[in-house]
DNA sequence: ATATGTGCAAAGGGTTTGCAGATAT
DNA sequence: ATATCTGCAAACCCTTTGCACATAT
């Protein structure tokens, strides 16, 4: 709890108990929408309103705090902010894992006569576990 | 404007007026969003509503006729369903190029213990043109 | 002490829906 | 001929806003 304290105050928001509970949660999950904040916050602040979860969720954008990850169909998902790397989303059980972008790949995203600041990579497609399931 | 509807004939859908339009806009802007294809489409068929974009829209997606773009903090764009290419977004004049997917980097996307069904990159950065007047 | 944040309720705006008339096949 | 599509207006729902009170620093 204390490390999302740190991490507030020092892309210089107030901690209040709000977003450290967002932040739990988004940290927890991996990669979650709003309404799915909502949900898992009220359990330990019923008070905390969703007016609150959309007046940060920006802040904490704009500050550096968390970055969206749009998704195809659906509400955008959050996600602690990190280097980029590379989303493996699952189209059977809906998951989402992060695989690193290596230096090698890195490379490979140098375009030319582009200058590249952040890389938002999706792979849509069937998750390790899903596959072992339609074998069976 | 005969392979609008030939393309929408091959994926089941009854080639309208409507449709050919937004096909056309969509295919000649290359990304855009629902409200630039409604203003664009409006000046050759002013009674062309808003409610018919967004009804078309969803099916031609479900027909794989068209895909979406989804962006960060705006409205997704579309464009003609194509092979999988990734997007040079500006974050300075707002152009999206593509560039291909080459043999190489298709490797690299290769993750194992992932059955990769489609991938969409974005990559956010500053394109040549406008490099080129910030030298300025 | 005070600037900032929160919760509530209302407003706003984008998207969807139902239906009667129009259209593609 | 008929299943499907369109346009309109209303409904819906997600997101934002304003304000009085509460809180972090």
């Amino acid at each position: 709890m204390t490390n999302y304290i740190t991490l507030l105050k020092k892309n210089d928001l107030k901690a209040t108990i709000q977003r450290t509970s967002i932040l739990k949660s988004i940290d927890h999950a991996g990669h979650i929408n709003i309404d799915e904040i909502y949900e898992d916050v009220k359990e330990q602040h019923p008070a905390l309103s969703l007016a609150t979860i959309y007046k940060n969720i920006i802040l904490m954008q704009q500050n550096n705090v968390i970055i969206e990850v749009p998704m195809n169909g659906e509400k955008s998902k959050f996600e602690l902010k990190k280097d980029d790397h590379i989303h493996l989303i699952c189209q059977h059980c809906g998951e989402i894992q992060d695989s690193k972008i290596t230096k090698e790949k890195e490379q490979i995203l140098n375009i030319k006569n582009f200058q590249l600041n952040n890389a938002q990579i999706n792979l849509y497609g069937v998750c390790q576990k899903c596959q072992r399931i339609s074998l069976k």
